[in-house]
DNA sequence: ACCTGAACACCGTTCAAGT
DNA sequence: ACCTGAACACCGTTCAAGT
């Protein structure tokens, strides 16, 4: 009777239930306990409610993801688009950024390897990343498809890592790959440890720049 | 009483287990029923077995997935490597296969991006890669991160196809575009449907093009 | 070693009913 | 419209026990 109060403040009562509400619980469970634990589910007890009513907000699971991921999207760093200097450097460190922020949850990386966001701050990045390649010249045709590009590969870096907590299943690879027998496989064994994921950022970083080298060099039609 | 030598026929008594054996299943089971329902349960009871008993061949599900993977690359067509012609073109086309192979299980390539498999149809798949790469004169720092990227884009391209067939998400990144302002996103509404997935296959085709070019331009070392 | 039944601790999603 | 309890139909993984 007393504490009633008091319980009042610890749990608000209930708080009113919102799209951006939903989020930011979601992106909290993230937080702490990884997007595993991130169900429909689990929200719902959150937030004092049973799981049907999330369906209000989220078609899906999926959907749901994929709103915590356009969330974690503001925290991209966009102001190379407007500084000074070379584009090419300033389109790498703008996904750089958006790499590190997914470096973060690759597990949500790896979700938006097949669901891409819609939000704002995804479109945001999107603006950013085509006004800079606008800035170097590089034709529209071009830079309609190397911006998927580039978010791919900046993507599935990060989500590559998703596995990598685990030793059990990427040293699956490791070990394949240094078991091979030089005589059926010559070129794996030569280039032995190389193959394998080395310091992950300089890596990211090289292809980032093979894949705007390659943009400006590869025209979207005739041939080669 | 009278049946049991006809129920005998259908299910063999009891297939022995072996990893082969379960893969087969797997197998089947994504054939008829999408991976979503390759689960340790779903293949216990598909052999005549609880589930505890797979985890003696496999780890986890992600391992399972991994080698249903590894088997559905032994489809892929290795013979352009030893085919006369253009290095380019013959890398391009075993790739275009190896996308082929992934476009028909899209999830099974969203799986891929972050639990690579190891078998050995993946190997011949990497060897054989490399070979194409070597024969391009491709120095051996970048053919190995190379690699990596030019499975990546593969991969992560077949892997957009997951959400594809549910028109629920994949509109709403549609939607979200066309519903751009040009006033606060000039590039976005400028480029309009060109952004979103067109001819799948183009797009692929170039995105490796553009790989294969900015991978001779761009040296692993110095500056860009 | 290989295999298993049973248990633990969860899931997504829908539906009919309420406000 | 928004919200919900309850139900349906599933999951992965571990453990103690058996062969």
């Amino acid at each position: 009777m007393m504490d009633e109060p008091r319980s009042r403040r610890e749990r608000p009562a209930k708080a009113a239930l919102t799209r951006g509400g939903i989020v930011a619980a979601a992106a909290e469970v993230m937080r702490a306990e990884g997007l595993g634990r991130v169900t429909m589910r689990r929200l719902a007890s959150e937030l004092d409610t049973g799981p049907a009513s999330l369906y209000v907000y989220f078609r899906n699971t999926a959907q749901l993801h994929a709103a915590v991921l356009d969330d974690l999207l503001g925290a991209v760093d966009l102001s190379p688009v407007d500084a000074p200097g070379d584009w090419r450097d300033r389109l790498e460190a703008v996904l750089t950024s958006y790499t590190r922020v997914l470096f973060e949850y690759p597990t949500l990386a790896q979700s938006a390897v097949t669901a891409r966001p819609s939000g704002e701050n995804y479109l945001r990045l999107v603006e950013g990343l085509l006004a800079l390649l606008d800035e170097g010249g590089v034709p529209p045709g071009q830079a309609a498809w190397g911006l998927d590009l580039l978010l791919q590969v900046a993507t599935a870096t990060a989500a590559e890592h998703a596995g990598g907590d685990d030793p059990e299943q990427w040293d699956a690879v490791g070990a394949a790959l240094r078991a091979v027998r030089p005589e059926t496989h010559p070129r794996i064994a030569s280039l032995g440890e190389d193959l394998l994921s080395g310091p992950g950022p300089a890596r990211a970083s090289w292809g980032i720049r093979v894949l705007i080298n390659g943009v400006l060099a590869t025209p979207r039609t005739g041939g080669n």
